[in-house]
DNA sequence: ATAGGGTTAG
C-alpha cells in the first residue's frame, strides 16, 4: 500500500523532469513545472529546482529565478553556479555580480569552475574594483593558479584598461597556453599596441605553441578596432601566408579596413578568396563586401555583389544604402530604401539611422527630418547614433524646434553625455543661432574628443558673426584660449578645420594680415576651408588684393564651386569695379556655374517650410506675396526705402528693388512674430521681435 | 568554466 503513492511521485517527478528540459522547454513549461513542484512539495529535489533555476536564468526571469532560490532551505554551490554561469552567459553581468556576493555572504566557496564565470562578469561591466577583489578570493582560495582562472583574469584585467596588470599576471604563469597568449595578444590589439601584440606572437613560438584561427582573428579585430587599417589587412596576409585558412570572422573583421584604406585591389582579392572558400552565404562576409565596394567607390560592384546575394539580408540593404549615398547616388539610395520597406523587409535601427544619415549628408534636410518621423512611426526607437546623424540636418534649416526636440529626447534616454549626441547639439544650437543653449551644452559634456573641440571651435565661429564683438580682442582671446587649451590641457593636436576656426576669427575682427600669417605657419597644405574662411572676411572688409590673391587659391582647390566667384565679384562690387565684376560672371558662365539659389526655411506649427529664392512652388505664395506687398508698402509709409547699395549687382535700380524685395529672407518674415533664422551664402541671422541677430552688420 | 564572435549607421 505505501508503494503506490511513491510511484505516483515518482511519476509526477519524471512529468517534471521532461517539462524540464533545458532544450526543449519553454517559459510557460517551466512555469507550470514549477506550480506543480510547489503544489506536490518537491522543492527540496536539488535536481529539479537546479533546473527550474537554469530554465529562469535563460529566461532572463530574474524575479522568478530569486523565488526559486529563497525557496530552497538550503542553497548550495551547485545552485549559485547554475545561476551565475547562466547569466553570465546572457551578459547579466550586475545579477552575477549579485549572486556571486550573495553566495559568497551565506558562506559558500566557490571552485575553479564558477571563477572563470565572475570574473568574465567583472570584465563585462567593466568592474576593476569587482574584479580585483575576486582575483584576490581566488588567490586566497588557492585557484588562482588554475589556468581557466589565469585566462579569465587577463582578459578582465585587458577590459578594465589595465594591461600592465594583465602583462603582470601573464608574467607569473609558469604554464601559459595558447589561450591566455591570445587573451593578452587581443588585448594589445584593440589598445592600439602593434609592437607588443607582434612581439609575443612571434615569442609563442619558442614557448612551442602555435596560433589558432580564433587568436588570428582577435588580433584582426583589434587591429580594427584600432583603426589600424595596414597593420589590420597584414595580419589577414600573414595568416593566409603562415598557412591559416581565414575564416567569414576572419574576412568581415579585415574588410571594413580594406574599404578604409580604398585598396580596391586588395579587397577584389578577399573577394575571389571569398568565392573559392564557398563563404558567400555568410550574411556578415557580404554586408562587407557591399560597404568595402562601396567605400573603394565601386557603384557597380556595390549593387552586383548585392543583387548575386542567394538570401536577402537586412545587413546587406543597409550597406548597399550607405554604398550608393557615398557615391553620390543619394536618390538611387533612397529609392532602394523605400523598395525595401515596400516588400516589407524588417528595418532595424541601423537601417532608419543609414538612410537619415545619407539624407542629412546629401543635402536633403527636410527628407532627414520626415524620415527621422517615419521611423518613430514605425515602432523605431532611435538610439545615440541616429541623434548626431539627424542633427545636421535640423542645424542645415535652422528647424530649431525639430533639433530641441532631439535634445529632449536624448536626455530622456540618458545618451546626452555621449560625445557625439553632445557635438552635434552644440553644432545645432550654434546653426539655429542659439549660442547660449549651445555653449550650455558644451558646458555639460563630461569627456571631450575632438568631435566636440570641432563644434566647440565652429561655435566660436557663430559667435564672432552673432555678437558685436568684431573688432574687441575678447573674442580672438578666448579662440586662442581654445585654440591653445586643445592641446596644452587636452593632448589633441589642432588640425586644419581649427586652424580654419582661428584664420575666420582673426580675419573677420580685422586682422586679415595676421590670419593670412597664420595659414602660412600652418604645419599642413591649407585646405579649401581655410583659404574660404580668409576670402570671406576679405568681401567683408572689401580687401581687394588679399582677396584676388586668396580666390584664385580657391579657383584652383576647388574650381567649380560658385561660392568663390560669387566672393570674389562681391568683393570687387563692393568697390564699384563693375568690369571685374563682369569678368568673373563671365568666367563662372563659361564653366557653367551658376548661383545657388538663396533658400530660406521656418518652423511654423512643427512643420518646416522651405522657401527658395525667385521660386513660386511653395502652396501658400500667392497670399504671401500678398502679404509681402502689403508690408513693403506700410514700410514705405513709415519712411522705409530698399537699400539698393546692398544689390551687387550692376543692374537698374528698380531691379535692384525688386531683388532685395524676392530674397527669401524675406519671404520668410512674412511669418511674422516669431523667431526666425534665415542664412545667406555663409551665415545664419536669427530675428527675434524684428530684430536681427547680427545687428545688420550683414 | 578560460581567448575571438565577425557585417551595415555617427
Amino acid at each position: 500500500m505505501t508503494r503506490q503513492p511513491l510511484n505516483l511521485l515518482d511519476h509526477l517527478h519524471q512529468t517534471i523532469l521532461q517539462f524540464l528540459n533545458p532544450f526543449t522547454a519553454s517559459l510557460s513549461q517551466a512555469r507550470q513545472a514549477h506550480a506543480q513542484i510547489l503544489k506536490t512539495g518537491l522543492s527540496s529535489d536539488t535536481n529539479l529546482t537546479t533546473k527550474l533555476l537554469s530554465l529562469y536564468a535563460n529566461n532572463l526571469c530574474f524575479d522568478d529565478a530569486n523565488f526559486v532560490l529563497d525557496s530552497i532551505s538550503e542553497p548550495n554551490l551547485f545552485s549559485y553556479s547554475t545561476l551565475i554561469h547562466a547569466f553570465a552567459k546572457l551578459n547579466q553581468f550586475g545579477h552575477a555580480l549579485g549572486l556571486f556576493s550573495q553566495m559568497l555572504s551565506r558562506g559558500l566557496v566557490p571552485d575553479s569552475f564558477l571563477f572563470p564565470s565572475v570574473v568574465k562578469a567583472c570584465a563585462g561591466l567593466p568592474a576593476s574594483k569587482a574584479g580585483k577583489q575576486v582575483h584576490a578570493i581566488a588567490s586566497v582560495s588557492g585557484l588562482a593558479s588554475d589556468s581557466f582562472v589565469q585566462s579569465s583574469l587577463v582578459h578582465m584585467y585587458i577590459k578594465c584598461d589595465q594591461i600592465r596588470d594583465a602583462r603582470k599576471l601573464f608574467d607569473r604563469v609558469p604554464q601559459r597556453d595558447v589561450i591566455i597568449c591570445s587573451a593578452l595578444i587581443s588585448g594589445y590589439s584593440r589598445r592600439g599596441y602593434v609592437d607588443e601584440a607582434m612581439q609575443l606572437l612571434s615569442e609563442m613560438r619558442g614557448m612551442c605553441l602555435e596560433p589558432n584561427v580564433v587568436l588570428w582573428n582577435g588580433m584582426i579585430a583589434g587591429f580594427n578596432q584600432s583603426k589600424l587599417y595596414a597593420d589590420t589587412v597584414a595580419v589577414l596576409q600573414k595568416m593566409h601566408s603562415e598557412g591559416f585558412q581565414p575564416d567569414g570572422s576572419s574576412i568581415s573583421s579585415a574588410l571594413p579596413a580594406v574599404g578604409h584604406l580604398e585598396d580596391l585591389g586588395m579587397g577584389i582579392q578577399i573577394h575571389g578568396y571569398v568565392v573559392k572558400q564557398g563563404l558567400g552565404s555568410d550574411k556578415c562576409v557580404v554586408s562587407a563586401l557591399i560597404d568595402m565596394y562601396g567605400k573603394c567607390a565601386c557603384s557597380f560592384e556595390t549593387s552586383q555583389v548585392f543583387h548575386e546575394m542567394d538570401q536577402m539580408d537586412v545587413g546587406a540593404c543597409n550597406a548597399l544604402v550607405t554604398g550608393l549615398s557615398r557615391n553620390g547616388l543619394v536618390d538611387n539610395a533612397l529609392k532602394v530604401f523605400r523598395q525595401f520597406k515596400d516588400q516589407g523587409m524588417e528595418l532595424n535601427i541601423v537601417s532608419w539611422t543609414s538612410i537619415i544619415a545619407s539624407c542629412s549628408q546629401n543635402g536633403k534636410d527636410m527628407e532627414a527630418l520626415e524620415l527621422f518621423r517615419e521611423m518613430q512611426v514605425e515602432g523605431v526607437e532611435p538610439n545615440s547614433v541616429t541623434i548626431p546623424c539627424l542633427l545636421p540636418a535640423c542645424g542645415n534649416i535652422a528647424a530649431l524646434m525639430h533639433g530641441k526636440a532631439a535634445h529632449c529626447f536624448s536626455l530622456r534616454r540618458g545618451i546626452s553625455n555621449d560625445v557625439y549626441v553632445g557635438s552635434s547639439l552644440i553644432d545645432m544650437y550654434a546653426k539655429c543661432g542659439k549660442i547660449r543653449l549651445s555653449r550650455l551644452c558644451f558646458d555639460e559634456m563630461p569627456t571631450r574628443n575632438l568631435v566636440c573641440w570641432n563644434a566647440v571651435m565652429a561655435d566660436m565661429q557663430c559667435m564672432e558673426r552673432l555678437m558685436k564683438l568684431w573688432s574687441q580682442k575678447g573674442l580672438t582671446d578666448e579662440g586662442w584660449y581654445y585654440f591653445n587649451s586643445m592641446s596644452r590641457e587636452h593632448g589633441l593636436e589642432a588640425r586644419v578645420e581649427h586652424y580654419a576656426c582661428m584664420v575666420t576669427l582673426l580675419s573677420r575682427s580685422g586682422k586679415l594680415e595676421e590670419a593670412y600669417s597664420m595659414i602660412k605657419q600652418m604645419p599642413f597644405e591649407p585646405d579649401a576651408c581655410v583659404w574660404g574662411a580668409l576670402l570671406s572676411s576679405c568681401r567683408v572688409h572689401s580687401n581687394v588684393t588679399l582677396g584676388k590673391y586668396v580666390a584664385k587659391k580657391l579657383f584652383n582647390l576647388e574650381p567649380k564651386n560658385p561660392g568663390n566667384y560669387i566672393l570674389l565679384s562681391n568683393i570687387y562690387a563692393s568697390k564699384g569695379m563693375w568690369s571685374e565684376v563682369d569678368k568673373v560672371r563671365d568666367k563662372m558662365k563659361s564653366l557653367g556655374l551658376r548661383k545657388n539659389p538663396g533658400c530660406s526655411w521656418i518652423e511654423v506649427k512643427n512643420k518646416v517650410h522651405m522657401l527658395l529664392a525667385g521660386d513660386k512652388a511653395h502652396p501658400q505664395m500667392n497670399q504671401i506675396i500678398e502679404k509681402l506687398n502689403e508690408l513693403s508698402s506700410e514700410m514705405k509709409k513709415l519712411g522705409y526705402f530698399p537699400n539698393t547699395h546692398f544689390v551687387l549687382q550692376d543692374v537698374e535700380e528698380q531691379d535692384k528693388e525688386q531683388i532685395l524685395c524676392g530674397h527669401s529672407e524675406k519671404l520668410a518674415v512674412v511669418f511674422e512674430g516669431r523667431e526666425i533664422s534665415v542664412r545667406d551664402t555663409n551665415l545664419f541671422h536669427h530675428f527675434k521681435d524684428g530684430v536681427c541677430s547680427c545687428e545688420d552688420y550683414w
